[in-house]
DNA sequence: TTGTAGGCGTTATCAG
DNA sequence: CTGATAACGCCTACAA
């Protein structure tokens, strides 16, 4: 059996609620008993039980991470260990631990949050996800749980805390971006429909194309959840069309890459025949070849506002709801560039 | 106050003790009332506080992980989302729970892991590293607390559970796949020189070359952590001796990537000018252009493995010590092909 | 400034 | 088959 409280307290000669208190660093004892107390401690080679204490402080110094109903694939997405940095280094700044999900489907997704609540491991809950009819979202609500989502909750968003880019701006910056290099036939390349995400950057994608007065053609626009065999036909449909874009916009870098092969695949060249700009400058993006014009939409930070946020909520349950926006910046390299056709006239 | 078991007991109008029986199904309780019981706890909505059960059972059912000391850049890797899903999957099966490090430096991680320890907050630990002189290691051999590495430790192997490839194997496997395509000046591209798979996968690239009788030349051998721009350099270096490599072996796929991109730039063409065949079997491998020839470790096995002998271990406290060897295989894709100076004789 | 005692919510040991 | 009762290790009134 480990060290306790009491067997220091017996050895230092003092109760253990005076142990306790020098734990505590409580200013009701003397530096004197402070130090011998201490002394012993290190003697004995006395660590607190972490268990112990959160049971009777009914607090864990614990926030929980729920990860999407991966599909598996989505999980390999450099978003969430991007995401995860940014948490983690925010929470250990704040001295707290970090808990994660590890159910697959919808339902163990939801069984391990209850767990984590009603079992009362964690203190608060950050949602790397957000999406329609969430039955996590709507348990979290009910119990008037800490959390906060990454990204923008679909429904009572004005009753979450939520950590979000303002991902129609960026998808219009974007599509600026392409149309001063002179590019009209833009094409668009999302994922998941579901996602909110993908829903805003064609938004924004749309805006930007109707304020040029560029009709929007639904032909140009393709949904994707990666690109490995299905979403390649698609590229090269989108391609093959009489008239074919100047460029694309593609929502995620691992789906630029993708396109990048396929549209190389075609004998075509990138920037010269197509340019591509594409979103979360994840670290292959440099690496590409051609390296990637990326929105960066500061992933890491989106994290640690999140940590900030929640447990700020934790410790002051007062703390209004809030929505955060973290900016974004375009940057560009070498996968965009004027269009031929235009420069040609 | 959420229910505790006593508020069960009292409308049920047992004992606190027949609860906690009937929580556990114990066969010494009557069907009758484990009946009544449980409608009594749906009815109050009761969930056990299981950081008190923690306390009482001295068990937690959670497993720590500890990262590598970052250098930031190693996290954005995707060898470890994918460890950590594989991880994931297995711990869930069991039915344990999940809870990371957040340490940065060296100390915090160190302090990350005594904490954990010495707090009682976990039951076993699984190290996603091994380096020399790791304190880490010493600390959790000494307490004899159960852990297993995934990698080969650099020291007490023998005394060590650790999950692992043959990386030595694996390399010399993938030279072989080079030499059979007539390649003879095959250069060798590897990360970190502390990293135990660097060094393992050099000696198996240079056993390879030995049984084929080709002289090692230390000009074709290059280490680098990550090809942003360093790397490139050095990369070029390389390809502009006078008898540059005609086929790369590349520790890891990120670095591939790099590598692809830098060859593209001097205006060589992958596989025509030059083969390569990289490590790890990302999931951009497939994507990057060419898609690459890699040699799957089966990173998620390595993770599954890893909580199946920890868990042997903690619920078996004389489980014998085991080296595990997750077996590789060589997917071949377009990245290599046969050596054009050999096929022109 | 320090000690005593009760509680945090479970489990486990003994009786009965 | 079920009920008291004592841990588990720490915290915190309340007393002294």
């Amino acid at each position: 059996m480990a060290v306790t409280i009491k067997d220091v307290a017996k050895v230092a000669k003092v109760a253990p609620s005076t142990v306790s208190r020098v734990i505590a660093d409580s200013p009701r004892i003397s530096e004197k008993t402070k130090k011998r107390v201490r002394e012993v401690m290190v003697e004995l080679g006395y660590h607190p039980n972490l268990i112990a204490r959160s049971l009777a402080n009914q607090s864990t110094q614990t926030i929980g991470i729920v990860f999407p109903n991966s599909g598996d694939l989505a999980f390999q997405n450099p978003f969430f260990s991007e995401v995860l940095r940014g948490i983690s280094e925010e929470l250990h700044e704040k001295h707290y631990v970090l808990q994660m999900t590890t159910g697959k489907t919808d339902e163990e997704i939801f069984d391990d949050v209850v767990k984590m609540v009603q079992g009362k491991r964690v203190d608060g809950i950050i949602l790397l996800y957000s999406k329609v009819d969430d039955p996590v979202t709507d348990f979290l609500l009910e119990k008037n749980f800490p959390f906060v989502v990454i990204g923008k909750p679909n429904e009572k968003a004005e009753q979450i805390t939520h950590v979000d880019n303002d991902n129609i701006t960026a998808a219009l910056d974007g599509t600026n971006h392409l149309l001063h290099f002179g590019h009209e036939r833009i094409g668009f390349i999302g994922g998941n429909k579901n996602l909110m995400v993908t829903l805003h950057r064609l938004e924004g994608y749309k805006k930007a194309l109707e304020e040029a007065n560029i009709p929007i053609r639904e032909d140009y626009i393709i949904h994707e959840e990666f690109l490995l065999e299905g979403g390649q036909e698609a590229v090269k449909e989108l391609m093959t069309l009489q008239k074919p874009p100047t460029a694309l916009l593609v929502v995620d870098d691992l789906m630029s890459l993708g396109v990048l092969r396929t549209i190389h695949g075609m004998g075509l060249e990138v920037p010269k025949d197509i340019s591509i700009v594409s979103f979360n400058n994840a670290l292959f993006a440099q690496l590409a070849t051609p390296p990637l014009t990326s929105i960066d939409i500061h992933i890491l930070d989106l994290g640690v506002e999140a940590v900030k946020h929640l447990i700020a909520r934790i410790e002051n349950p007062k703390e209004p709801i809030k929505r955060i926006i973290i900016p974004h910046d375009l940057l560009v390299r070498s996968s965009s560039d004027f269009c031929i056709e235009k420069t040609n006239h």
